[in-house]
DNA sequence: TCATTTTTTGACTTTTCGTCATTATAGGTG
DNA sequence: CACCTATAATGACGAAAAGTCAAAAAATGA
């Protein structure tokens, strides 16, 4: 179900209709590598997801495969690196949903909302993937990828950084937000960053502390966000709009099949 | 050298002058075996600092130890049983910083930003038990650790929530900030706790994408505190009071030895 | 068809985790 | 002081998984 989803919605570890990528020439030969690596992570995927980060060796990956764990150690340096090429991938999802999210009919503001709607929608439906992203930030990762994957990687943020950008600029030139003297957008962009990934990651743990469970309100990103926006003074204030309408309408418009998913599932 | 910071500033893994904590009556060999837990989690630390967190084997935690290896898996039951441990030490750590933020003279947001700046000084003072609280909210980790540390974990964090609300408090007694009907402290909590998280958590990866390179600033916390505080419309807002000049006093008054440390190794 | 290059294979080595029967020690008791 | 018991320490061992590589298989091309 949930392999369905990635598949056929989010094309997971696909390349097509990625129109600003660079798709090399490739040989037949090639083409098949190319798609028995997307074909590996969404196997690595499925093992993570019902055996969890340690249950998954490299041994699975390859007799659920069918291939040899030599041919594995081809596509893979190592089993961080697994991890990191998943990361690399949900961040490509990720940048389709953002992509959406900058399609939503509204303001600025209301666009950038979509665009945290997009990301607490993919944490949900992807805890996998999304534990992935968290887990590459870690040493535990890094110290063990090659120096290319990593790069790789920050190249993927870098595309959201550029997707992001464009909401901000949107929002400069409808005259939503001013950018003061001092602030960059990367600085804007970077604390919407920062409380999105923040909140995400915190909420998205399993067992977590009372302040948080306490929380437990489906709109306790919204807060934050508003709170982020709100402090950049982005027009209109969330005194004057009541943006958990707009959230809901983010849901139930352009992520309507996911979050019908997710109520189905329970998540 | 950041072996005797640990030892002798921040008291990393002692129990002593915790004036809030149950201390339960020991035997001489309790006592013995406690001091050695201690010790056992620096030469951890030690070594995760020079080799990493793959380096860190518990046959090196043994052989430097000097003890045998089932007396170590007597202290701890699995090696990311050690990473949740320290997180937890430097989470009790991060909380004596936080009772030092809290005596900071100065208005309830400057305490705030105080905080911050025991947050930022401790994440960069301290990388390694930064990294073991990122990495113990992550699935690697959480799966083979028992329950009970989880919750051991979870209670820590639980104290700084509670260091947390006495700042958010005292604001809400000096009028500096008003609650809206719809947010608890908990909220308020939340979102400095995300945002904190979060942008500490992004920038202190060595790699980064280039939009965190781009930023390049030592005040780029203190740019996101900013805006979620003016966010909450905490009082007084940036805009009419230097809070870069807090910082600044923050970290020459009473965090002048960690923050003269930072600046000799130049980090 | 045959030679050469590329890819795949899976047995093997190495590493490290975690266990447990055995040994050692400390503390109490007659 | 000798002895006994409970508690703790030990390190050899088994198991599991990562990663390697020489040999086999397949693809390519002349």
């Amino acid at each position: 179900m949930l392999q369905l989803l990635s598949e056929e919605m989010f094309k997971f570890g696909s390349e097509i209709n990625n129109d600003d990528e660079v798709i090399p020439q490739r040989s037949k030969k090639q083409m098949a590598i190319a798609e028995r690596h997307r074909e590996l992570l969404l196997i690595a995927k499925d093992i993570i997801s019902a055996e969890g980060f340690h249950g998954f060796t490299m041994d699975k990956l390859a007799s659920a495969s069918g291939y040899s764990k030599g041919t594995i150690y081809n596509h893979f340096v190592s089993k961080e690196d697994v991890i990191v090429t998943i990361s690399c991938e949900a961040l490509k999802t990720l940048a389709q949903m953002y992509k959406k999210a900058y399609g939503f009919e509204g303001g600025s503001r209301d666009k950038v909302v979509a665009l945290h709607v997009a990301y607490r929608i993919f944490s949900r439906l992807e805890p996998v993937l999304f534990m992935c992203v968290l887990t590459s930030k870690t040493p535990w990762v890094v110290e063990k990828s090659t120096a290319e994957n990593i790069e790789k990687q920050n190249l993927a943020e870098e595309k959201l950084v550029e997707i992001a950008d464009k909401f901000i600029l949107d929002a400069i030139d409808g005259e939503d937000l001013t950018l003061a003297a001092t602030a960059s957008t990367d600085a804007l962009i970077f604390a919407n960053w920062a409380v999105a990934f923040g909140s995400n990651a915190l909420l998205n743990n399993a067992t977590n502390s009372q302040c948080i469970q306490r929380i437990e309100d489906p709109y306790s990103v919204l807060y934050n966000v508003n709170i982020v926006l709100d402090g950049m003074n982005w027009q209109p204030l969330s005194s004057r709009r009541d943006y958990k309408k707009v959230w809901r309408e983010v849901e139930q418009t352009i992520f309507a099949d996911e979050s019908a998913y997710l109520a189905q599932i329970g998540r």
